[in-house]
RNA sequence: CGCGGGGUGGAGCAGUCUGGAAGCUCGUCGGGCUCAUAACCCGAAGGUCGUAGGUUCAAAUCCUACUCCCGCAA
């Protein structure tokens, strides 16, 4: 039986499935934990994760540890008695005594098909390496990172324009309901536990940073397409001109093949007009559709072009260092 | 008080330092040319230069306050 849950979650992602525990009838939400509040954006005013916004707005109590590990917090979960911990992009690594501690053990949604894609950021590394599809599992947590059992899975197929943005979405609302599925399966003892291989077919998703989004030029067009998609709406990815930022928030690969006869250097604007604007790559041109300079806002790129006046051999993502390029 | 860029006809920009008739590339509307066009030619409409106040004979431009947008950082 499954009935007092306490969850752990911090971003958005995390907030469809607290949601959906809220609104169930058959489960009561004793406690959120969540990351601390932190002072972000312009002007560093402290904000609260979303989780916890959505948390008082149910009148939660909600707790936010520096680090989970300590020992008060232990404590703490033991007077709540939780018949199953949910945690869902927590962001703290949860110690083994917490591990053990619920009865119905510490639940986790894992935002891709495990064992491929552990790590923190799945969904954007998913549409960047170009799957075909993707999707949300949910586990039995242990002491590894999303190494734990399987219980049930989602297979989620990409659109072909797919974004980091609009997987996000798709996962967030999968993962909801295959978590009640869950604790449902867990709660009548219907839940099948299968173990993962020890080894991943895919790197480790690891955290992505604002650096992971500059562009590489001598990448194919093909991959860059992709890297924008996946960063798309964040990190974003990002070139530099005229010595400043350059956001590129969509691309399209130039299909007619032979034109990239490979003349010019990857970075090299091969081809410009009125509207349009296509730059060389390490393979096939790539043709941006809609930038972002430094302080400006999104643009298509005729307009782009219009103030900017992009002349047809400038150099994009150009170095400081200044070192000629053969 | 974290750092920084910006708000100029519908769009993107210049002009601001060195005050003195609102500009560029487009778009829109009308006309022309063309088999045709994101092409070309002719003409037109459209702006209290973010808001409020100040300095000045004169402010997009200098000073003050405010407001909105965005990049970095976190």
């Amino acid at each position: 039986m499954i009935r007092n849950v306490v969850f752990m979650g911090t971003p958005d992602f995390a907030v469809g499935t607290l949601q959906a525990l809220i609104d169930s009838p058959d489960y009561e939400v004793r406690a959120v934990f969540t990351q601390p509040d932190k002072a972000r954006g312009r002007g560093k005013a402290m904000q609260m994760p979303p989780v916890k916004e959505t948390a008082l707005a149910a009148g939660i109590p909600v707790f936010q540890p520096e680090k989970i590990r300590e020992r008060q917090w232990l404590e703490e979960l033991k007077r709540l008695q939780p018949d199953v911990i949910v945690v869902v992009a927590f962001g703290q690594i949860i110690p083994k005594e917490i591990l053990e501690l619920p009865p119905g053990g510490c639940i986790n949604v894992h935002a891709s098909l495990l064992p491929s894609y552990r790590g923190a950021a799945p969904i954007q590394w998913a549409v960047i390496n170009g799957d075909r599809e993707s999707g949300v599992t949910t586990m039995w947590m242990d002491a590894g990172l999303d190494t734990g059992d399987m219980i049930l899975k989602e297979v989620v197929p990409l659109a072909p324009d797919e974004t980091g943005g609009s997987l996000f979405d798709k996962l967030s609302a999968v993962g909801a309901k295959l978590l009640l599925r869950t604790l449902e399966a867990i709660g009548d003892g219907t839940a099948q536990y299968e173990p993962q291989p020890q080894e991943s077919p895919t790197p480790y998703a690891a955290m992505l940073t604002k650096k992971d989004g500059r562009i590489d030029w001598a990448k194919s067009a093909a991959q860059i397409e992709r890297l924008i998609r996946g960063l798309n709406p964040w990190p974003s990815a990002y070139t530099t001109y005229r010595g400043k930022t350059l956001k590129l928030w969509a691309a399209e690969v130039q299909a007619d093949a032979g034109a990239a006869a490979g003349a010019a250097a990857p970075g090299t604007a091969a081809e410009v007009t009125k509207t349009s604007l296509k730059i060389q790559t390490g393979d096939g041109l790539l043709s941006i559709l809609e930038v972002q300079p430094e302080g400006k806002k999104r643009m298509p790129v005729d307009a782009f072009l219009r103030g900017y006046q992009v002349l047809p051999g400038e150099r994009f993502g150009e170095e400081m260092s200044g070192a000629p390029i053969p």
